[in-house]
DNA sequence: CCAAATGTTTTCCC
DNA sequence: CGGGAAAACATTTG
């Protein structure tokens, strides 16, 4: 997906719609619960909030969370946001929309839906009252002692435990290794080896570069990015080629040289 | 044609 | 219970 920072940006932009009622709803009952098209026309949107990779809007009748999967988008307007998704598919077809949000006004000057979430391989899902208990702490909310708490008693590797949502919601693939480059961490490191060092490193790494990210534009634009990842290519820092491992199930690329 | 791709969940296994 | 690996989901891209 679209990790936390896709979502952030898709939640900004669907903040504009606060104050607008909804007239209708349709929904692919594939990937969502087919109520919403009963229980949300009439209600009006509150306001948008986001915690990890998972966006709820509120409505007056009731909230619905959006979670994108690998290729899930979302559209505000008939502007979409994020105009091309790394790793996804260039094409916008109808097929692929799996929830289509019409206001009042939109119905009255029979525009677009005010909200179109579209994804071609469906990995994404649509809940109504999203339960977000379950989520560690955001992103954006990472400091040095919540890191610590949050990775206190496992021994699994740092990158294992920056992708698991239950710990940090809202760090994907490439912002995982990402932020490891940047602390000098090698993504392998059972996160009880860490030293309180490397442990507030990673939590500065996680504080600094991901407003970074954010401001250019998502995941895709850090100093990893997908072009050297595919590429294997040099180390921005040192130089050194780039290695490529696979762990918790996805591929980590990193620096043998300065990741330790 | 083949492998891999911003993700999550489940299942099986140690 | 913790953790890993693999499969499943569906489609496009390199």
């Amino acid at each position: 997906m679209p990790e936390g920072l896709e979502a952030e940006i898709w939640r900004r932009a669907l903040t504009t719609l606060a104050g607008r009622t909804i007239a209708s709803v349709w929904v692919d009952e594939r990937v969502g619960p087919g109520e919403l098209v009963d229980v949300l026309p009439g209600s009006t949107i509150r306001g948008v909030h986001r915690h990890g990779k998972v966006v709820v809007v509120d409505t007056d009748a009731s909230a619905f969370g959006m979670h994108f999967g690998m290729t899930g988008r979302v559209v505000v307007d008939g502007v979409a946001p994020i105009d091309r998704l790394e790793y996804a598919s260039g094409a916008d077809r109808a097929e692929w929309d799996r929830l289509k949000v019409w206001t009042v006004d939109d119905v009255a000057a029979s525009r677009p839906p005010a909200i179109r979430m579209n994804d071609p391989r469906r990995l994404g899902r649509i809940s109504i009252e999203p339960d977000l208990g379950h989520l560690g702490i955001d992103i954006f909310d990472v400091r040095a002692a919540s890191l610590r708490d949050a990775l206190a008693g496992r021994r699994l590797p740092v990158k294992a435990a920056l992708l698991d949502q239950h710990l940090v919601a809202g760090l994907g693939n490439l912002c995982a290794d990402e932020v490891l480059w940047w602390s000098g961490l090698a993504p392998q490191r059972p996160v009880d080896t860490l030293e309180p060092a490397e442990l507030r490193a990673l939590a500065g790494a996680i504080r600094r570069r991901l407003p970074v990210m954010l401001r250019r534009g998502g995941s895709t634009t850090g100093t990893l990015d997908p072009d050297l990842r595919r590429r294997a290519g040099p180390c921005p820092r040192d130089g050194t080629t780039l290695e490529r491992s696979r762990i918790a199930g996805r591929t980590a690329m990193w620096c043998p040289a300065h990741q330790r």
